[in-house]
RNA sequence: CGGGCUGUAGCGCAGUUUGGUAGCGCGCCUCGUUCGGGACGAGGAGGUCGGAGGUUCAAAUCCUCUCAGCCCGACCA
């Protein structure tokens, strides 16, 4: 008898997070480190969770009059040079494209950038794009009829990055990001808002995340914005993790990039602009939230497979078996449900192990018993074994999507009471050095904002790698929260 | 970009001190028995030892240079 139940990856949580991470990316099949310094390559599995992603909130944003568009990769550099707070935050970060050819080094048998085909004007990869669609809304927008104009786009950026770690901080990382033009303050601020809203209701309802929504303080803000909103989560080992930003840029890249409107009136006013977005990122918030010591968990509602049905066969009628796994299989796709059988050459526990460790959120198990009388074993993911249930066939198709509501809700339900067990109250500087020196306290820390104004608040904070994280709108601004981030 | 460590089969490692022509575990392939929470046996495939130069009869091993990755800091979605 194991005195302890034996997981499937190792090491455990508790053991050493960082490392269990990386070993259910690996276990789970989502994605490994690429030959490119920094990046990574998404595989099949974990590329379908971020499609998932990308289909459901474009239409969101679409039905919010956002309209989607394409801009360059390469961003002249005397573009980001404009805005001065924009060009301090990235450009230590960026890639330079100086050259158009490549010929055979002359001292050697590989290939180097000709020296006669150095560009004139030099190229940044975009680490992010307000500048050169900046410069599009400038000659786009002419009239106050003409807002407000609204623009996405689906694509990546690289940053270069000192340190990396797979979704969380790559060098290049996919993303969305929007750029809107308002006539005033109250257009941006109001469309920072509502943005910030969607993301919550995309993260709650179809992620099974929550966190901390609010607006970051100064030291925090987006490079060039004057107000940056976000939603701030928790992972399980207590760090934050920024899920997403909304930025109100005010009038500041319309000053640099002449994004000017003629008013009703006649006269001449400055656009207000706003940009936004959500990352791969988020995958690496998905498995350090839910996942557990045997692997991911995938929230039912992004799963790229959200039911798998596994044959036991013994040799016995296995046809037969295989015919009623595939009709179940069929009748869970007329309920839209994504469920497949697996039909693999491979030993049934293995299959299990691949789907637990993948996280599919339903495990259906059809062996010779289950065909005779008509029925259906299955297991939840998040619950484990104990949750094994036998239920009639057409109760079980019938009841399906009721079952991933309920992991659904189970699974956001344990992470808002995790956010809110390991959120501590404090009331002075005093309070954070208690609970997070010496490497003890962990989570969050939320602070009256007075503790902000402390002078040795950054001096503590640094010490003990803490940032803050936002400043949450239920409190209405007058806390903070404290915590170590990813 | 500073400090430390590591590059040997798909993955994880031994071998390096004391040079002698490469090995183990897992995985993979074949066959058989297995298959409801990680099977076992037998056979098999797979490596220019990160790269370049040097010393030597002989280099994974010694010397020089170089590249890459990891960890810890500073910076970031």
């Amino acid at each position: 008898m194991s005195q302890k139940a034996k997981t499937a990856i190792t090491p455990t949580r508790a053991e050493n997070f960082p490392e269990w991470y990386q070993q259910v990316i690996k276990a789970a099949d989502l994605a490994e480190s690429s030959p490119t310094r920094g990046c990574m390559t998404v595989k099949p599995y974990g590329w379908a969770i971020w499609e998932n992603m990308v289909g459901i909130f474009d239409l969101w944003l679409k039905e919010y009059g956002v309209q989607n568009c394409s801009f360059p990769m390469l961003i002249p550099v005397s573009f980001l040079s404009k805005e001065a707070e924009h060009v301090e935050g990235f450009a230590k970060e960026c890639a330079v494209v100086t050259h158009h050819r490549l010929e055979a080094d002359p001292d050697g048998n590989g290939l180097r950038p000709a020296p006669e085909a150095e560009l004139e004007e030099k190229y940044v990869v975009r680490p992010t794009s307000e500048t050169i669609i900046g410069d599009a809304m400038a000659r786009w927008i002419q009239s106050y009829r003409d807002l407000p104009l609204k623009l996405n786009q689906w694509c990546s950026v690289l940053r270069w990055e000192m340190r990396t770690r797979i979704f969380l901080r790559t060098g290049e990382f996919f993303w969305h990001e929007g750029h809107n033009a308002f006539a005033d303050h109250e257009g941006a601020k109001g469309d920072c808002l509502h943005v910030l809203n969607l993301y919550e209701k995309f993260f709650t309802e179809y992620l099974a995340v929550d966190g901390y929504m609010g607006v970051k303080t100064p030291d925090e803000r987006f490079p060039g914005a004057n107000e940056t909103y976000c939603i701030e989560t928790m992972m399980q080992d207590g760090k934050g993790l920024q899920a997403c930003t909304t930025h109100d840029l005010g009038t500041n890249f319309s000053k640099t990039f002449d994004i000017k409107y003629q008013t009703k009136d006649g006269g001449e006013a400055l656009c207000h602009t706003t940009s936004w977005a959500f990352t791969t990122r988020m995958i690496g918030a998905l498995i350090m939230m839910h996942g557990d010591d045997d692997g991911m968990i995938m929230p039912p509602r992004i799963a790229p497979q959200q039911v798998v049905i596994l044959p036991v066969l013994k040799g016995d009628n296995d046809a037969g078996i295989m015919a009623y796994c595939s009709e179940i299989a069929a009748q869970l796709k007329e309920k839209g449900i994504r469920a497949k059988v697996d039909e693999r050459e491979m030993r049934t526990p293995d299959k299990m192990w691949d789907a637990i460790k993948k996280g599919i959120p339903l495990r259906v198990e059809v062996g010779g018993r289950e065909m005779e009388e008509g029925v259906v074993t299955y297991v939840r993911r998040d619950l484990g074994r104990e949750s094994k249930t036998t239920q009639a066939r057409e109760e079980f198709v019938a009841g399906a999507i009721g079952v991933l509501d309920a992991i659904h809700d189970d699974m956001l339900a344990r992470v808002r009471s995790f956010r809110d067990v390991n959120t501590h109250e404090g009331q002075s500087l005093g309070d954070v050095i208690a609970h997070f020196d010496k490497n003890k306290g962990t989570g969050f820390m939320k602070v009256p904002v007075a503790v902000l104004k402390d002078s040795a608040f950054a001096a503590v904070t640094k010490d003990l790698s803490l940032t803050t994280r936002c400043m949450p709108f239920v409190d209405d601004g007058q806390t903070v929260l404290i915590a170590k981030a990813y």
